[in-house]
DNA sequence: TTGTACGCGTTATCAA
DNA sequence: TTGATAACGCGTACAA
């Protein structure tokens, strides 16, 4: 690999003035220009970015943070940012964290150490006073975890609300839900929206509300029970897509008919909806355009400093699809 | 953040004896050695990645390479690499290429500039040409790209004819298949597979054979067409489970009952075969170990500069589910 | 056993 | 308009 010298040698000026060329800055004489350019090009000559990282301290990478990208949520959200981070120049690290805060330290260190320029996360775990420490750009998504960095969620709440007046207007009569875990801030969200499109109906019980993990098996399980110890619930909306796909192979081994028995709504708008059978309605989150959002808000604020701490709310669309049906 | 000087001043040494210290190389006093190690704790100090890098023209970075990892067969075999990488303490790069070639060389040439020390590619459009001009550990996975490039893949050829023999085996007596686009080399070799179980076969034709995209929507449509026209097919191979679970919902739009009619094997072992209704039979891939160990092979590579060229083949193993049964 | 000094490849400052 | 040179932070000959 050639050197800046080896450029500079070839076209007899400096490296200055080689470096002059390739930065666009400073005075050139068009000659030199040319003969500068002349060199790089029959060198083939690149500029090294490491040595570049090293004398400006920035390495042009950013990190997303998921929980597990084989939670197919995640997969779209990586690709947002990947494409935005590619668009700009940008190297596109992943990592998985568990969510497990000690996973998350040690990456957040290792990769300041490489001189990491941002960061996208998807955590509900890092404390405040880690993000003061942390004096890089970072912003916070799908779940917020504080109020002291900047965020792009969707409107849990009312779109819960929404999915659940989804159910009343096609004519369900006992409509459950499936909550997702109770640490995770938009479950909560969720469970609240239903909870105050439901609680003063006089059907209302709270053994309409099961727990799940945010997955499938867990969904499912729940559902099983659910639905055998109340028979008369003929809605369910489920916390994610996951777990609505947990709800329908629940109802299918219980011998429910969906939609006809029972009517199933999730929340995500992930693509696995598309392919269940029957296909299942949702509240679509615009996954992408979060992700693409997020990295435009991180690299913005590398390449800015705007150090505003601001939040996004994006809004989330009902899908309908086989799993709900107007009742006769 | 404090640098090796600030160390070195604070325990009163050169440079050199802390780096010594650090590295643990050289002979260095018990009692120095415990001045620097405290000054290290005090001060907090993290030796500079960059300058490291620099230094060395190494950066302990990988790079995984893969046509998108919006496809659910990617997560895991990312999360794989990832974890690998991260236990041998290197940071683990994600690339989407679309398989364009044009974006392969793309990301080639910016993580050389970044002095990434190794790929895991799966690619079906890489050069022998290219493959000559990188010189730095790389490992292909699942797909082969040439002969001069070491890998790690399953026996699709093998793993194709247990498919076919399984429907056999439960007694189908029309069985088609749903190929993989004719471009990528597994798809080749499943479809190699099918036809040297079948080609002999009295009722053998070759209209039981359509072609899709390894996506769910094109294999619904051939799979339409397919079981439209030739209704005696009592039994489907699909390419992977994405077209699994697209011929599945081609069976029900068609009032096609699975697995009484029809049985479907896929292909793949991703986990969305188990939240489809039917769950779906399929040849489960190890996608997790094939990712692991690619990665392992690429930084033992790094690490050791073993330049014989290996293919390791691992094997696929027979998931019985729902939409596939013995006939009566 | 320890320290000096140089090089890794860039960029930016200052002087010419 | 151009060039010499000092950083950036680290590791390693070589000398002591």
């Amino acid at each position: 690999m050639a050197t800046i010298r080896d450029v500079a040698k070839l076209a007899d000026v400096s490296t200055a003035t080689v470096s002059r060329v390739i930065n666009r800055n400073g005075y050139v004489n068009a000659e030199t220009k040319r003969r500068v350019t002349e060199a790089i090009e029959q060198l083939n000559y690149v500029p090294n970015d490491v040595a570049r990282s090293l004398f400006k301290g920035r390495s042009k990478m950013i990190a997303l943070f998921v929980p597990d990208i084989t939670n197919p949520f995640f997969p779209e959200l990586a690709r947002a940012v990947e494409d935005v981070a590619n668009q700009r120049d940008y190297t596109f690290v992943l990592c998985n964290t568990d969510n497990d805060p000690v996973k998350e330290s040690a990456y957040l260190n290792a990769l300041q150490q490489k001189s990491a320029d941002g960061f996208v996360i998807v955590s509900s775990s890092i404390s405040e006073e880690q993000l003061e420490e942390i004096n890089v750009p970072m912003v916070a998504v799908d779940r917020i975890t504080g109020r002291s960095i900047s965020s792009v969620t969707v409107n849990n709440y009312s779109g819960s609300r929404q999915a659940v007046q989804h159910l009343k207007s096609i004519g369900c009569k006992r409509i459950a839900h499936i909550s997702g875990p109770e640490h995770t801030d938009n479950a909560v969200l969720r469970l609240r929206g239903y909870l105050d499109e439901v609680m003063y109906e006089d059907w209302f019980n709270s053994n309409y509300i099961a727990v799940g993990e945010y997955n499938f098996d867990t969904a499912r399980e729940a559902a099983i029970e659910l639905l055998r110890d109340c028979p008369e619930v003929d809605g369910v909306f489920a916390g994610n897509d996951l777990m609505g796909a947990g709800v329908l192979n629940a109802a299918a081994a219980l011998g429910r008919r969906v939609p006809d028995d029972l009517s199933v709504i999730g929340f995500d708008g992930i693509s696995i909806g598309k392919t269940l059978t029957p296909t299942l309605t949702t509240m679509v989150q615009p996954i992408y355009e979060i992700g693409a959002k997020a990295a435009d808000m991180v690299i913005t604020q590398i390449e800015n400093g705007a150090p505003a701490i601001t939040s996004e709310e994006l809004p989330v669309q009902l899908m309908e699809r086989q799993s709900s049906r107007r009742k006769e």
